[in-house]
DNA sequence: GCCAACGTTGGC
DNA sequence: GCCAACGTTGGC
């Protein structure tokens, strides 16, 4: 079983939005970028466990944990015209995005800050990718031990 | 294949 | 709103 960080703008979605979903399930559409496509088609397992991270806010950190409840499968919102995140080259006989279905599995007791996790950046959390400077990605690799450490920060 | 121009992300 | 650090595009 892996780890994962998710992120995504509050403003958005956000772990309230997931809370209101049917089963806490939600489709995890819209990455339009090569390397998270990779991970969401090939990578993530049903079971693994993800931080949902917020981004782009007054204080981006985890807020949750969700679990992968269905592995990688065509994201439709590529051939809609109509969705933002709608992709004109992409081929439904040969999809060039993907996406999984995550599941809350519970809000954290707290939101553990990007701030903080900067604290650890020179010991417990140096390789984590998150904080790697430069980093965009919206999906990346966490190690067990990196969620084993942020989550006893809690 | 190179690389300049452009677009996006995301912290601050 | 700024801007660093990317990724993508497209002319050559």
């Amino acid at each position: 079983m892996r780890y994962w960080l998710m992120k995504t703008e509050p403003s958005t979605f956000g772990v309230d939005d997931l809370e209101r979903a049917k089963r806490g399930t939600t489709s995890w559409d819209g990455v339009r970028n090569y390397q998270a496509r990779n991970m969401l088609r090939d990578e993530m397992k049903r079971g693994d466990q993800a931080f949902l991270y917020y981004s782009s806010c007054d204080v981006p950190g985890i807020v949750a944990t969700v679990k992968v409840v269905k592995e990688g499968y065509p994201d439709p919102s590529a051939f809609d015209r109509k969705d933002h995140h709608y992709d004109p080259d992409s081929d439904p006989a040969k999809p060039r995005w993907f996406m999984v279905d995550v599941q809350l599995e519970r809000r954290l007791a707290r939101v553990i800050t990007l701030d903080e996790l900067r604290k650890h950046a020179a010991k417990e959390l140096k390789n984590m990718v998150l904080l790697r400077k430069g980093n965009r990605l919206s999906i990346t690799p966490v190690q067990a031990a990196e969620w084993k450490f942020i989550l006893s920060l809690e």
